[in-house]
DNA sequence: TCCAAACATTGACATTTCTTTATTTATCCA
DNA sequence: TGGATAAATAAAGAAATGTCAATGTTTGGA
């Protein structure tokens, strides 16, 4: 199964980075330093938080929009590896290892963030153990769903990371009152998600409208027969 | 690039292992729990340290062979996620989250491993700071491979990928003095590895050993050219 | 050492997926 | 709001990959 977001920590963090939780927890002058480094930022959609091999110097808590992680394959095709959604932290893995960033992200929403210098967040991490074990939490949930997403790609036909993707989707972004996915992505995206060609992606989509199992209205797509899906997906439960 | 051993941290956990170490940074009550309770181990080639879906009771610290971390697919079929080596801490992940193991790890040689129990092992990360830092710093490595194997699996062909694990395996599990992969793995697990059917993956070794690419020797096989598959594995340096 | 079981190989064929090209449609900015 | 640009669609043929079946080979235990 693909990872759209991580289903742990994100509660969590929205409370240990919530003002009261904070002033709690810290000390007197960490609670001050962060309350001067840690700035609200404004993305648009299409804007970039980070870009891949830039030096990871801040960490982001979204409070608002979602973000798409992805990065740039050997023909520079774009692999969207999560999704980046309200109440959760990106920016810190890179960070974490000392490393570049190996990723990028990009606002598919306006975006509201918290931008937390990434010194800060190590000095945080170093004195606040119920974050740095929330941290480990966290990454070891990531790294789960990473397995699962490896076993989906290797293992799993077009169609049935089509068939799943668009279940996970739903189910992960959520649906507008009519039922159709809330965030939009392009064919391109889709495909950029399940590792195959954009127009075999569209052969597909048309294949499930025909089918009945999805109906899409230009970008939007509306799950149908979640049932349907579900078996061409082999999905387990 | 499909993950085979990390890069970070073995080397760390080997000092931190220590028992000078332990001694050292350990109090002199959890250095004594830390010697009643972590237990050398041993397994045979084939034997499991431990089963997908079973309660995750213990970490282990392989001091000396070779395992297989693996996962079972939508049909049944097994997919390679990484190899342990000598130096490496394997089943740490479940424990963290407080999951029952989502992956199964099996000796692919004779193994020599601490076994920590893992409630004492969580007990070390709270006390431990720099055990726990250096966790951290570990799975964020191991989720950036699993980022680089996503991408891997998702957008190259199985001859690509097949050229690349062959580079990889070589690098990372090393080679006898005649020049062949030290751990030899079946035709069946090089495709689990690399998410194909196997009969795709022998012809495309014979194709390879036709080109002189490769030496093979029962379920041995020599890298000769590495150039040549480093060009086939479109792998940019 | 010998034998059963597991593994490796090959060929033929079916199926899936990609690539290319052309055309239509939607989106977004000036 | 009108274009320019990007995106979506469709179709056809090529290429890659999977499946099935038959057979040869290796391996590991009795």
């Amino acid at each position: 199964m693909l990872v759209v977001k991580s289903e742990t920590g994100e509660d969590y963090f929205k409370k240990l980075f919530s003002e009261e939780n904070l002033r709690q927890r810290l000390s007197a002058t960490d609670f001050q330093t962060f309350n001067t480094q840690a700035k609200i930022t404004h993305f648009q959609k299409g804007d970039i938080l980070f870009e891949e091999q830039e030096t990871a110097k801040y960490v982001y808590f979204l409070q608002r929009g979602t973000a798409k992680l992805s990065k740039v394959g050997a023909y520079g095709k774009e692999q969207i590896l999560r999704f980046i959604q309200e109440g959760d932290l990106v920016g810190y893995r890179s960070l974490l290892c000392g490393e570049v960033f190996q990723a990028r992200a990009e606002a598919m929403t306006e975006i509201v963030a918290l931008q937390i210098p990434g010194d800060f967040f190590m000095q945080l991490l170093q004195r606040d153990v119920q974050l740095s074990f929330a941290m480990l939490q966290k990454i070891a949930f990531e790294l789960g769903e990473s397995s699962n997403t490896i076993t989906f790609l290797a293992q799993k036909t077009v169609r049935e990371r089509l068939a799943e993707i668009l279940l996970l989707l739903e189910k992960k972004l959520g649906t507008d009152p009519e039922g159709f996915i809330q965030i939009s992505l392009t064919r391109e995206e889709i495909a950029n998600l399940i590792g195959t060609a954009t127009e075999s992606a569209i052969r597909l989509i048309s294949e499930f409208k025909n089918d009945k199992l999805i109906e899409t209205e230009g970008r939007n797509i509306k799950v149908l027969n979640r049932e349907k899906l579900m078996k061409l997906g082999h999905i387990m439960q």
